[in-house]
DNA sequence: TCAATGCAAGTGTGATCACAAATCAAATAA
DNA sequence: TTATTTGATTTGTGATCACACTTGCATTGA
């Protein structure tokens, strides 16, 4: 009955790995995924299809198509050269980002408020010691793992709204946000950062007290701090520009 | 200068075709994506590459890219077989993207009715005579122009609302209730309609008179009578299912 | 008659090739 | 020296091929 390729008919192998194998495709796509959010990829930068897939030691096929849908995300941008890029930072495009990001994650928090189980507020208050730890020891400043816990702690409330629309939304949205979000970390830590655990402790005491609007408030201050610090920023460059 | 492929420099023809030639893979992504938002799958329809390959008369390589970003924008189901359907209906599912739809679309129209400028106001209202129009001989249901006005007339608020990130979004929206919306029409068609030009008159009105408010609350009546009566429906059926 | 087995057609995935367009560089002319 | 042109390299796009997996059907066995 079996075939030289035994295992996949193995019960316990087959539990081992239930989901289907991964697609090189996939692996790709989540690679460039992670890279864009955590701002890996500096905007205006141009990606080319064969680079990625020597980086990636894979063919062009699982480039190729992994870049088209991080295009009709918006996560990239489509050149009339046919050549794609992370899209540059504009003032009108991060005040619209933030705006959107406001409206979903803020109505997505809201309903997360409401349902969220007893267990996974403890996993999320849990992140905040995380945070408090890795905050304490600032030896080296380890901006990867602040983007990476800063993720971890907002999707584990946002999965907890009960939507399958509003999440893939956010996602696209973290996705178009990160470049710019890195700059605006990066400008944090020269700038003297101001404590952004506060802002996820009131979160956390909001969402335990089942307060929608007040995790809604708490929400919209932390995501914009870095978005309005990055304004600042580029529009006292641009007047400097300007008299220059 | 000019080499033997010359009509690319002149600057007369550059202005006829000025974004670049289009690719087939952009073709045929536009052809399913107009399919899916006008209804033309059934809910839980598999689609093949190469058949969908063969019916538009290229080779599979367009196809599969096109339905990698359909499957990243959650208008078609990537199946653990590997194989790819349009979503199927469910009650979570539709309650799911109406709540979606009237949070984003909301904030839209909200912000098109302050901006609209007089043009563009009665780009809709003649809209609303064609819409008219149509309806006054309603001797066929011509139910594909009415999902096209439809969407014509909503798109042109939307573009309005100046925000190219809720824009994409709306579209992804519009690409995952498109197969719900059909069902629910043709149902309309048996149930009697209702006037929905009604809705749509309220919509100019109201932002006519830059009311942002209440051309949210006209928007949110439009896009939900469909949903509520497919709601309706399919709990009808569920509960004679049920009994039987 | 019905279940199990085995074969065949179909399907998605990844690699490679061919071609056209774009980009870059060096060489030539003004 | 500067601007223009020409040639080579790079790049995206579409087609085709090879392979593994799934699905469906027919044959075989009890």
């Amino acid at each position: 009955m079996q075939k030289a390729t035994a295992d996949k008919s193995d019960p316990i192998a087959a539990q081992l790995a239930p989901v289907g194998r991964e697609t090189v495709q996939d692996r790709v796509y989540l690679e460039l995924r992670r890279a864009l959010i955590g701002g890996l990829f500096e905007p205006s930068q141009v990606l080319t299809i064969r680079g990625l897939a020597d980086a990636l030691m894979t063919s062009t096929m699982p480039v190729r198509e992994a870049l088209g849908r991080l295009i009709t995300e918006k996560a990239l941008e489509a050149l009339p050269n046919r050549s794609v890029r992370v899209p540059p930072i504009t003032l009108e495009r991060m005040d619209d980002l933030l705006r959107a990001r406001i409206l979903i994650e803020g109505e997505a928090i809201a309903l997360a408020a409401t349902r969220m189980t007893s267990r996974q507020i403890t996993t999320i208050e849990s992140m905040l010691g995380e945070w408090d730890e890795m905050r304490a020891l600032k030896h080296k400043k380890d901006v990867d793992r602040e983007v990476t816990l800063n993720q971890a702690f907002h999707f584990e409330i946002y999965r907890a709204c009960g939507s399958a629309v509003l999440i893939p939304m956010i996602e696209s949205l973290w996705l178009q946000s990160g470049p710019c979000i890195r700059v605006a970390i990066y400008a944090f830590s020269d700038a003297g950062e101001i404590d952004t655990a506060h802002y996820h402790r009131t979160i956390v005491k909001a969402i335990a007290a089942q307060d929608a609007k007040e995790a809604r408030d708490a929400l919209v201050a932390d995501i914009s701090r870095p978005f309005t610090f990055l304004r600042n920023k580029l529009e006292a460059e641009a007047k400097k520009g300007q008299s220059a």
